[in-house]
DNA sequence: GCCACAACTGCAACTAAGTTGCAAATGATT
DNA sequence: AATCATTTGCAACTTAGTTGCAGTTGTGGC
């Protein structure tokens, strides 16, 4: 695992420290999403604030992660899978937002169904987002 | 106009106030969807931020208006068709966001695709989001 | 039209979220 | 082990959003 990580960083041109490491890890852990304040939680404040927007960044940057956006106006960064590269995400899944647990998970084998827009419309990116009851919190 | 505004705001058991009468007369004109940023400029910082936060509150809670989340973490609100009530959107149209005006269309006629959730996962509500250039733009 | 009461607004003060510049610390390369 | 580029933490800042309270405005009854 540790050498994975490792590798993940390197294949991006990224130099391995702590705090990307550590963060990396997280989402690899996580099957969902994160948000900005879970990662600061689970890091334990060991790292400053400043230090994981930045690592959030540039791992966004590189295409390790991509965002997700969300009702109640709060981001959420979720692994990429293998044919993300540098900025050109090809991220056509669908997102599940978790009323209950308020998880966020990234539905892998669900894709976009495609849309017929109006004429005069082009579109270079699909997001689609439902929002219910996961798995977990069904019963 | 004048009292068309008056009259949605009664319907809806609010008191007719300068702020609200401006604020959803905005709606009313534009014809896409509006951020926060765009209705504190666009009133001339005639009414407290307090105010206008305030007022889209009471706007959502009656369903007059609905949220739409973008990826650049920017809320935007848009009117509700005549079929939204108390809390109870039916709010299944897709929204266009142009990556160069940066204007939220909502697409009225396009309705959002069904999608087939995997075993366990029960959906509540389904927003979509498509980027890319708008018929304004195209050129 | 006036009065009383409920609802709304503006202010001040606050918390939370995100950004920038810079000096010190760390990682990569030789 | 030394050097240089990159990264980190701190401080100070901007922007976004919330809360309590006193004063103002709108509503409904008379």
């Amino acid at each position: 695992m540790e050498f994975f990580i490792d590798d993940i960083l390197k294949k991006n041109q990224l130099s391995v420290t702590g705090s990307r490491k550590k963060i990396l890890e997280l989402f690899l852990q996580s099957n969902g999403a994160l948000a900005h304040s879970d990662i600061e939680k689970k890091t334990g404040e060991k790292f400053d604030r400043v230090t994981v927007y930045r690592t959030l960044q540039s791992f966004l940057d590189k295409g390790i992660i991509h965002t997700i956006p969300t009702s109640d106006n709060s981001i959420r960064y979720a692994l990429c899978k293998d044919d993300c590269s540098k900025g050109h995400h090809h991220d056509n899944h669908v997102h599940f937002v978790c009323n209950k647990c308020s998880n966020t998970i990234c539905l892998d084998h669900v894709t976009i169904p495609p849309v017929k827009l109006p004429t005069g419309f082009k579109a270079t990116e699909f997001q689609m987002i439902v929002n219910g009851i996961c798995k977990s919190c069904q019963n």
